[in-house]
DNA sequence: ACAGCCGATCAATCATAGAC
DNA sequence: AGTCTATGATTGATCGGCTG
């Protein structure tokens, strides 16, 4: 069991959190998507660089927030609000469904 | 101040603030890769995340160097001398150079920044 | 029709960093 | 120094779209 261990021990060990500024910026764009918290290619590559991380690592990072948001919702709550607060770019009227237009940058 | 944005909460409670949106309520169907062990006896017909053993992996990779795509025929073989799916073996290909399109992307990026950065 | 591929994502899990 | 929780990364498998 532990010889089959070895096989990772390899990228996954010596994590390191994120910056602040990185969570920050994550943050802010997640709380103000939450109607729809998938950011575009483009979008990620500017998170990437305004939190000094890479493409992936926000990949990575939207892809637990998601699962682990909705996994817990009210364990986000109060995270939510304030970054709620923060920003209010976004479009929150899509009480039913029926949405699919999202364009962030791209007129 | 400010008051929260809940535009509509037709006919839920809504417990606090936040609603649930769409992405919230995604589920995603069990997997299939189940061998069938016939549904009759305790628990469910297994339908978990494969393991591959070490052994399957170090033979998956080692095909993987010597040609990133799978033919039919190589497909079946390999599946049969590791003991698994002919899915399981094409969703591993399949996986695998997805992340090694990954590692490429990964492996450049870093060295243009560098060049811009000199 | 249809299977294989791509790109994105999900979901479960691993291993570690940090809180207590 | 442990134990528990938060969090980044990995990966088998799913979803929807496109294509030969």
């Amino acid at each position: 069991v532990m010889i089959l261990r070895s096989r990772f021990l390899d990228a996954r060990r010596k994590r390191r959190n994120f910056s602040k500024q990185a969570t920050e910026v994550l943050n802010e764009y997640f709380y103000s998507h939450l109607s729809n918290p998938y950011p575009s290619e483009e979008a990620k590559e500017e998170l990437a660089k305004k939190g000094g991380i890479t493409v992936s690592q926000v990949s990575n990072w939207f892809g637990n927030k998601r699962i682990r948001y909705k996994k817990n919702m009210g364990k986000f709550q109060e995270e939510a609000n304030i970054y709620a607060a923060k920003t209010a770019v976004d479009a929150t009227n899509v009480v039913a469904q029926g949405n699919q237009a999202n364009s962030p940058s791209t007129p | 101040l400010n008051e929260d944005k809940d535009p509509a909460c037709p006919s839920e409670p809504c417990p606090n603030a936040t609603q649930t949106f769409d992405w919230m309520k995604v589920k995603r169907n069990p997997p299939k890769t189940a061998k069938v062990s016939e549904y009759g006896l305790l628990g469910q017909p297994n339908t978990i995340r494969t393991n591959f053993t070490t052994k399957q992996l170090t033979e998956l990779e080692k095909e993987f160097h010597f040609n990133k795509y799978l033919t039919r025929a190589r497909r079946v073989e390999i599946a049969a001398t590791l003991e698994l799916n002919e899915t399981q073996v094409k969703l591993w290909f399949q996986n695998r150079r997805m992340k090694q399109k990954k590692r490429e992307k990964e492996g450049l990026a870093p060295a243009a920044a560098s060049r811009s950065a000199k």
